[in-house]
DNA sequence: TGGCAATATCCCCATGTGGTGATATTCCTA
DNA sequence: TAGGAATATCACCACATGGGGATATTGCCA
């Protein structure tokens, strides 16, 4: 089990560390929130209302994402200020982004091929 | 509902896919998978032993894989070969990786400066 | 201090899902 | 063609989790 001999093979607990990383990025509702904080920082009002959740599923999914250290908050007064704390994230949603577009476009390309055919 | 106007605004049914892409990856079992499969080609039986799961377990995980585009699927006789086929998968796991390795060695710093104070 | 507004927490429910054992399917070979 | 091995599928269970309503907590202001 000691894990460090091998060049890039995590363990078990590297690999369950990884997955809820993914795991905090793997729900509509979630990453309707991030892309919100992509403009700046929200309030949980502001962003619940342009997200279109209730108050309390957004409170819930940002104290998550938070938790995970995705974000980060800050409190001004009766005022909870949430901002994206990790960088990689802008870089995570676009490879999936280009990948799904890459993706979509292939399967385009080929029912367009099978009907010319 | 339309809310298309806007540049990088994604839609409901953007985030969804987007969402079950990450959900693909927010699995260890399915990350051992994928970091096996990193070194090429492996059937069924050979990921099942190596990641020590179930055949079952093994053969339902590489089938939702392969139903998101991540993995691909050759047959050949008996055998079933998985390969990825989204090499944008690399960049993601890395991307991941360096992020919480970061996390990591700043909570130890904060840890040192406290204990220092 | 009383009241209001913003946020967090608690309880509950419905759904999704990872895992397993058993079974079906498919292909090779003797 | 019969048997066996590799893989996929099915039925099922246990559990995690997204979501909502109600409520608690906190801080501001009249």
């Amino acid at each position: 089990m000691s894990k460090g001999s091998k060049k890039s093979t995590l363990s078990l607990a590297a690999l369950g560390a990884v997955a809820r990383r993914f795991r905090a990025l793997a729900d509509p509702t979630r990453l309707a929130l991030i892309q919100e904080l992509m403009q700046g920082e929200r309030t949980v009002g502001a962003l619940h209302a342009a997200v279109g959740t209730s108050q309390a599923n957004a409170s819930k999914q940002l104290a998550a994402l938070a938790a995970e250290g995705v974000l980060a908050r800050r409190r001004e007064g009766v005022y909870a200020y949430y901002r994206i704390a990790d960088p990689s994230i802008h870089a995570l949603c676009e490879l999936v982004c280009d990948s799904l577009a890459r993706r979509h476009q292939d399967a385009w390309a080929q029912v367009a091929q099978e009907v010319g055919a």
